[in-house]
DNA sequence: ACCAAAATTTAGGCATACCAAAATTTATTT
DNA sequence: AAATAAATTTTGGTATGCCTAAATTTTGGT
């Protein structure tokens, strides 16, 4: 697998801490399927430069400015994943995406996504849209659908 | 700048040779701002790896094998370009994420995209939901737009 | 409280992608 | 056809992220 990142892990021992407070060698490589002595190195630059609190043999948590970066990443993955699923995507692979690609999105793409994310699935808002793109994906067809030909619609032709 | 990886040396190579034939070690090192004697090593591992057609001191071609890798790599690149171009995204970040983000996506996540822009591009499409959207981008405003609404909204009500 | 097992860390190594400086080859100018 | 300039390659070196094996510390069972 590719190398890991700062981010990478800060996101990984965020979600760790969550679960159960202090988060160990082992966990983070099982989690991130590493060597457990190429954790302890990661665990000696991370808290150099203060994104963890480390004490050698016992376990870690995220400093301030480590959570920070932590819920930043978070927040990238999990819009893009939100966006991937809503494209269709499956769950397991707009994950794995997700992870890989969220270290390398500029901030103004993250923001766009993440409107994309919410106009998509607005409580009020109409995205038959989506459902057409949906059709268009499984079938390669387009079904016209301008407001004159709304009634020939399948898809627009259930009320909402 | 991150490290590069052999995709962007092909596609690289591929562009300029377009342009102008044999590829030369400077004209890649600037275009991809690395030492020349970087791009020497490079040349060295990609014609052992049989991408590209290298002799000492006279630049290079890509082999069939490597133009493969070039075409592949720039279609996702234009498809990813055009995609968050859609998105609203300026088009020199646009082309930088799409460069960076090129090499991380599943294929099945590549198609999804390209059908997406297909759709979003079709020519007797009805994407008003694109200007739904970037009116929503822009506002924060959503228009109610069902069927029964369309003649209030200032985006349907522009005829096709 | 002891000892074995498990977890963690240290030590030593490897591969990769880069760089700067020196050496070599090719191109250009006169 | 030299001489000089430009491009390219070679050489030697750095930093990083990983690994395995050995050493150390902690934990859990009796």
């Amino acid at each position: 697998m590719r190398k890991k990142t700062i981010e990478d892990y800060a996101e990984l021992i965020y979600i760790l801490q969550e679960e159960k407070g202090t988060v160990h060698t082992k966990d983070v490589a099982s989690a991130l399927d590493v060597n457990p002595a190429s954790v302890t190195e990661i665990f000696q630059k991370l808290s150099d430069e203060e994104y963890i609190n480390y004490e050698k043999y016992s376990g870690v948590t995220l400093t301030e400015k480590g959570r920070r970066i932590a819920v930043k990443t978070k927040k990238k993955h999990d819009t893009l994943k939100s966006f991937l699923i809503l494209l269709g995507v499956d769950e397991e692979i707009a994950d794995e995406d997700a992870c890989k690609i969220e270290h390398h999105v500029n901030p103004e793409t993250m923001r766009k996504l993440q409107k994309f994310v919410k106009f998509a699935k607005l409580e009020d808002g109409c995205t038959r849209w989506l459902d057409h793109f949906k059709y268009y994906d499984e079938t390669g067809k387009y079904i016209l659908c301008t407001p004159k030909d709304q009634e020939k619609c399948p898809i627009h032709s259930k009320e909402i």
